[in-house]
DNA sequence: GCAGGTTACTGAACAATGTTCAATAGTCGA
DNA sequence: TCGACTATTGAACATTGTTCAGTAACCTGC
């Protein structure tokens, strides 16, 4: 049993984000449980309770790090003075190349069902924004337009992208590797891309 | 209590997979639980494991059921003689269409998690790769090959108006309305093609 | 350094879950 | 009508999220 006082609130906090995400990682969010966080960080299962709202809460708060982390991913993929084109191209790899490594991790924030009809807090929406306005930056150098039409394209690429990740990951499609990923991804942008240009 | 032999073995599989389904159109997946099932059709929670391997094995009978009423919606939007470019967006419209209607059902079958790693079965498999096929026929008319360029394309679209479907379902990209999915889907479809037939 | 108050933390308890299986009670053959 | 058969139950087990009375470690004031 910790002492009383050994972690501040914050740091309690930030421990039990960590051991979900651990688990997480591991065992997918099946493996997750209270009492298996408690045990990870040597303390009893309804501690986390003084922290946290319930297990939902404390999902909730581990999208949020994968969420940055994505970010972060794909805000290094589409730095520097590459043609917007292969920026674009890049962002999308950064995306699927993140969904490979972390399966689990990356699939939660989109798959977790909050109880009945409850929507996600302000601060996970804004972060699946701020996801897709990175690729709205290149994306208007690229077709040069800046209406609703460029949204929309964001949007829609991005959407799938999303998907591809998806039915790959979970072996929807059957192909194999991360190659055919790749190929179909690099497919979807340069056509799409190519026939938003034309129109 | 019922007797015993009201029902034939094939009756309670069926009555079970249902049930199932309907709990699942109501509540979600969250829903569902052998109890429910069983105070549903009067039989007791035991009784499932009689005809079932367990919750799993009732979840993708119930989802076998789904991917074949999509496969019966879209394959009666993409009858027909109109051309081809206009099938394939009727086939992805259709896709949308049922998303959106039955949610909580379509949803199922693809984010529905086995334990530890295990494959979902063949019949499942299957079901998932007759449905990319619907799309194939049509597309091969629209940009003219046939060769494994072709299959790509159709994996990429079929990804593509999938992911749409996830992230506006999930009110992940903030739209509003069945307007703007259509919108998002046509944008896909009419300039992906056009860029591969461009290409 | 001690008394007493505060409170962080526990651990037992509750309801609900999937799953198993001995017991049972309907049904059928003789 | 009796006995055997078996479909079905319902209690039981482990595990889950969640709550909360109790406890024990700390701090404050003397």
């Amino acid at each position: 049993m910790p002492r009383r006082g050994d972690h501040s609130r914050e740091e309690f906090h930030a421990m039990v984000v960590l051991a979900a995400e651990a688990i997480v990682a591991e065992s997918g969010v099946a493996g997750l449980s209270a009492r298996a966080i408690a045990q990870r960080i040597g303390y009893s299962a309804g501690s986390i309770y003084l922290a946290f709202d319930g297990l939902d809460d404390v999902i909730l708060h581990l999208n949020a790090r994968t969420l940055d982390a994505l970010h972060a991913d794909i805000a290094k993929a589409t730095r520097g003075k590459a043609k917007p084109l292969t920026r674009v191209k890049r962002a999308a790899r950064a995306y699927a190349e993140f969904a490979r490594q972390y399966p689990n991790r990356w699939r939660l924030p989109f798959e977790h069902q909050l109880p009945a009809g409850k929507q996600g807090p302000d601060w996970i929406q804004h972060r699946i924004q701020r996801l897709i306005e990175l690729v709205i930056e290149p994306l208007a150098e690229e077709i040069g337009t800046r209406d609703e039409s460029l949204e929309m394209a964001a949007q829609a690429l991005w959407s799938g992208v999303h998907g591809i990740c998806i039915l790959t990951l979970t072996n929807k499609l059957h192909l194999v590797g991360r190659q055919r990923t790749e190929q179909l991804i690099d497919s979807l942008v340069t056509h799409y891309i190519a026939g938003v240009r034309a129109a």
